[in-house]
This record gives C-alpha cells, sequence and structure tokens, in this order.
DNA sequence: ATCATGCTTAGCCATATTGCTAAGTAATCC
DNA sequence: GGATTACTTAGCAATATGGCTAAGCATGAT
C-alpha cells in the first residue's frame, strides 16, 4: 500500500534542524531556487545544498533543475507521516487513560456497593 | 503563556532515533523502570541511560527514583508542540494552494468573459 | 555483614553532522 | 568569445551522536 514510506528517522533527523524547518516553512509557501532559500540563513551555498539534500532525502522536498538554477518544491504529503506518528502516540496514551478511567469507575461503584452492605 | 516551551530541536532530535520512539512509545502505556525499558532494546545500560536522557531534555518524559529503581513516564502533552508546529506547515500550504485556486478562478473567470465578448 | 540488584559515572571508539573555503562546471548575458 | 551567474564537488575542522566496557555506589534481600 504504501509504494513510498518515509522513513521516520530520516524525517524527524530533518526536521530537528531549525535551518531545515525555515527552509521547508518557507517552501510550504511556494517553490524557490536555491539561492533564494540560502539568502535569509546567511550561510555557505554549499552549507544550503547539504540541508536541502538531507530535506530530499526525507522525501520532505523534491527539487528539479532547469537551466542553471535549481527549483525547489515542498512535498506536504510526507508530514502525514510524522504526524501520523504522533497520532499514534496518542491514541495510545488515550487507551491507557481509558482503561485507567475504567479501573477507577470499578473501584468506585465496588466501595458504593460495600457501603450498601452493612454487613462489609 | 508558555511556561516551559519546547524546543522543537530537542524535540524532533530526540524523535529521530527508533530505539528512542519505541521507548516513548512504550511508556505512553505506562510508566516503567529502565531496566524494562532497556530490555527489548539488547543494549547496555549506560546506553538506555543515555536515550532516556534525552528523551528526558526533550521534556517527553520525566522520572522519578525511589530506592535503587528509577520510574519513567511518559509527558504527551510536549508531543503537542510537534503536533502544532506540523499544523503550522500544513495550515502554510493550504493557504498557499487556496490563493492558487482563487487566481485559477480568476483565469477562467477572465476567460469566459472574454468568450463572452466577440471582439476579444 | 554480605551479596545481589539496579542504576550511574567515566571514558573510549567510530561515525555522523554542521559549518567552512576553494575550485569546478554549465548556462546565460553582452 | 568572455564574463557572470547559479550551483556543484571536494575536502577539511569541530562537535555531536550512538554504541561499548569497566568500575562505582546506593538499596534491598538473606
Amino acid at each position: 500500500m504504501a509504494k513510498h514510506d518515509p522513513d521516520l528517522t530520516l524525517l524527524f533527523q530533518a526536521l530537528s534542524d531549525p535551518t531545515r524547518r525555515a527552509m521547508l516553512s518557507r517552501l510550504m509557501e511556494g517553490p524557490a531556487p536555491v539561492s533564494v532559500l540560502a539568502e535569509p540563513t546567511g550561510m555557505a551555498l554549499p552549507t544550503v545544498m547539504r540541508h536541502l539534500s538531507v530535506l530530499e532525502e526525507a522525501r520532505l522536498i523534491e527539487t528539479e533543475k532547469t537551466g542553471r538554477t535549481r527549483l525547489c518544491r515542498a512535498r506536504p504529503a510526507t508530514l502525514q507521516a510524522a504526524t501520523a506518528w504522533l497520532d499514534d502516540q496518542r491514541r495510545i496514551w488515550e487507551a491507557r487513560t481509558d482503561r485507567l478511567e475504567a479501573f477507577l469507575a470499578t473501584m468506585q461503584d465496588e466501595e458504593t456497593s460495600d457501603e450498601d452492605r452493612p454487613d462489609a
């Protein structure tokens, strides 16, 4: 089913750098060439390229070279993989608290029953 | 407002390791001592401790030592920070596609108008 | 008091990450 | 053709990461 299952490790790793998050965020607003992405970072181009290739390997962006400029665009669908994992965790947690509440409710019921029977 | 704003860099960094994700996932089901978390990893205890301290610094878990055992529990609220950032990105993207669709709709309208006027 | 348990500290090793500069290549402009 | 632009490649340095072993240190059991 999952044709290109995105690697959560690559994904979170790519997102763990503020420069890369800023670049991705910028690309979410629309495609941009490398130099435009580089400008606000104040970093050297090779450094920026490195960040971009990390984002690309994580499938968070895709790039296409036309002439001498390389255009980068976000692949927003990939973020879904991260969101999905986070949602899974929340579900696990909620299942746990649900069980806990059910258990506490049972305790409460039994306590009430005890009070009902004076011979307890 | 945000008393302990979780650092997204620390957060995503902590989540970028499969061992740590597994340990966190386990803790979402309920608290556990270090040795229980260590067991399924097959790793040496110091290594596990290292992972745990990364999770703790990212505020994804909290630990408490009683006697000679240290109990670890998840801090699920922290995951919200990650979810929030991802949601922001999705919003940025959607705002962009909305603008795009509005633009395309405008194009469509103008084209229709042109067709309406035979002198175009 | 002794011993086992459950971390904890210290330190080492290999590799990965994040930045740089210098030099190269290919496309566009004049 | 020659200069300029926009990346690209190669390679280096500093630090971070992820694993280990060996030894230390309390606590709980006998």
